[in-house]
DNA sequence: CCCATTTTAGTTGTGCACAACTTGATTGTG
DNA sequence: CACAATCAAGTTGTGCACAACTAAAATGGG
């Protein structure tokens, strides 16, 4: 029973939807999450030189955008939570690269600032979108829509997530 | 310096192909890495009734599918190597899922099968598939086209690092 | 003014991803 | 046959994601 159930998509005459699903379903799930683990594969490489991971890389270029943040909105901004931003922010500061601060007008909050080293690592970041979008070989109107759709399929699945 | 470095886009005529770059770029390593976890934010509800996660949920995927697969094809069919894989197995055979056996005749091989109670959570998960339809608010045809559009950018990216 | 509630970071614990390495089995070639 | 090269799993160590919790500060209603 176990050796040999369900073996290839049929042998029937028609296929039940419930196992069309499946496997439509199957290929998404599975094709989003392998994109995005290839995409920090390359990421990985290519930002090696900087000695970031791609999510510190993330919060690097927040950081560059914006100069200093509030841990709560580099976490708004990123879509993250303190129990990862936290031990992040900590190794990025141990590189050298930001300095943290408890606000003086509100002691709960720390303010994320970048350092001298930090503001500088942006000069040789600038090459790293080039080699990026070479290696996705899309078109800028191809990354535009992919970027469009992933966004409300995120927001879909966060909403989605809220009336559960 | 560090206080106000490099602010909104610009202030300047004519922005620099660089800088335009950085912002698309941004947009889409961010928006794959937060859909990417919104997936699996909804999954997590989802299967929490499976006691599953989302990775042992794609490994029980092939399993129904294929019945017993070897470690090495686990691997291949969802990407992960051991270093992910052998713990993960544990702890589904810890849950009592999967049943894990050295191969007679290569005894390198290790053989992963599905005991009668994994088998029997394909019944319940048969659910699953619908309702992560439903929360992504994509059609068949949508879904079709991402998943061909993720694909195609995986191989893009995967290639892209072998030529590094 | 006081205290319950809310807010912000941080901590702890679990699981995944992956590089680098180890162990033991197999294969191919001299 | 012998032994180097290869191969499959597993182990170790680092880092990310997130749930659940704690600590300390701010806020606001009675």
């Amino acid at each position: 029973m176990t050796t040999e159930p369900s073996t290839v998509p049929t042998g029937g005459p028609h296929r039940p939807p419930e196992e069309e699903y499946l496997r439509l379903h199957h290929q998404i799930c599975f094709s989003l999450h392998a994109a995005s683990r290839a995409f920090s594969g390359v990421y990985r490489v290519v930002l090696k030189d900087l000695g970031l991971t791609y999510p510190q890389y993330l919060v690097m270029l927040v950081l560059w955008e914006h100069g200093e943040l509030p841990v709560k909105r580099i976490g708004e901004l990123l879509r993250l939570d303190s129990g990862t931003l936290s031990p992040l922010l900590k190794r990025l500061e141990a590189a050298g690269l930001v300095h943290r601060a408890r606000s003086t007008e509100d002691e709960r909050s720390v303010t994320v600032r970048l350092t001298e080293r930090g503001d500088a690592l942006r000069e040789p970041a600038q090459r790293v979108p080039r080699r990026i979008a070479e290696a996705t070989g899309l078109t800028a109107a191809e990354v535009t829509e992919l970027r469009e759709r992933l966004t409300r399929l995120t927001d879909a699945l966060d909403s989605a997530r809220l009336t559960d």
